[in-house]
DNA sequence: CAACAAAGTTGACCACCCGTCACGGAACTG
DNA sequence: CAGTTCCGTGACGGGTGGTCAACTTTGTTG
């Protein structure tokens, strides 16, 4: 019928997005934790069983989801952490960045996981250590703490309330000096 | 029967901690996610009905179970803090003491949520400061970037394996200068 | 193109779980 | 010792998870 792809592979391909769609819809109505397997087939034309021929749990879904949102989200995060010229400059776009986007997937997945980006983030620290702007520490580490420490603040941002732009300061500061008066 | 308590109360309190024990062997035993409420309460002397008159689900369980550890690991984690006479020791104490304590308590709540040391934590941090060791950081944002990083690092030590030493010595320096090198 | 094989969907089915509730017995009260 | 309150019990209805035999559709082969 159409081109080079066999009918199958579109219809598999179609009904897997057809899962993660529904899936969407029912954790943003009625959040991750109430959603049943059950509800997320019946947001879609399909049956029960098909279900198991895509995805082994709920879990599974939601870390596709999880996927498939980082992904889309993956260049908003490391936007202007390439051109930063200080580490002042680096810092203040991730924490931001971060903030931005946790704030906005809060409605879908309560909290995303953006270790998904842990990779973006290790390399452009690496760029940044060789640009000079950073002291030499382990990339790894430093990426793990601070996504890490993102996240917290975020959550406190979305629970307690709070303001993005002053958390972001707070938080460049921090990292950028460290908690020791200078000598 | 007994001095001043009556049998009742002491019989819900019995009935409370025997839950609370049977899902901690049941945790240990098969992991949180695989639990549930018939398994815990089959771990018991208890029948079915029962376990809602103490707790209203599984995740309410594992609060009071989380709760009950953190309380008894509470000393554990701020000792040493309030000692310290320099930025370093501190960090350095609370690094480790984060890090043994996770290893630890991995086996019964795979991610112990050490969050309920937060407020001991933030105490100790104000003290520090008037203490001179300091910058004067908004402390309840700090308490929340050290102990997520210090989380995150710990399951990094945890699934990656590593260095606790190395780690607490890392993370000790990151925490002190920052990432941006002396001017 | 007809026959066949492979792949994949369907929905009923079973075991089990959750949360409830009427019942009955034990603990307190006066 | 009656009366009352409290609370443990275990069966029950509604629903879920995961499976599977039967069926339909797609791709293949001579």
């Amino acid at each position: 019928m159409d081109a080079a792809i066999p009918k199958r592979q579109r219809i598999k391909q179609r009904n897997r997005q057809s899962i993660l769609d529904g899936a969407r819809r029912v954790f943003a109505e009625q959040g991750y934790g109430a959603a049943t397997i059950r509800d997320i087939i019946r947001a879609t034309p399909l049956a029960a069983g098909t279900f198991y021929n895509y995805f082994t749990s709920k879990e599974d879904v939601r870390l596709a989801l999880n996927a498939e949102m980082a992904a889309a989200l993956r260049p908003r995060l490391s936007e202007g952490r390439a051109q930063a010229a200080t580490a002042e400059e680096f810092l203040s776009a991730f924490f931001s960045a971060v903030f931005a986007v946790k704030a906005e997937t809060g409605t879908v997945l309560e909290a995303i996981d953006l270790r998904a980006g842990f990779e973006d983030l290790r390399t452009d620290l690496e760029d940044a250590v060789a640009r000079g702007l950073f002291l030499p520490l382990d990339s790894s580490a430093l990426a793990a703490a601070l996504l890490a420490a993102a996240d917290e603040i975020a959550k406190r941002l979305a629970t307690d309330g709070g303001d993005a732009a002053q958390a972001t300061a707070a938080a460049t500061l921090l990292f950028l000096r460290g908690i020791q008066p200078p000598v």
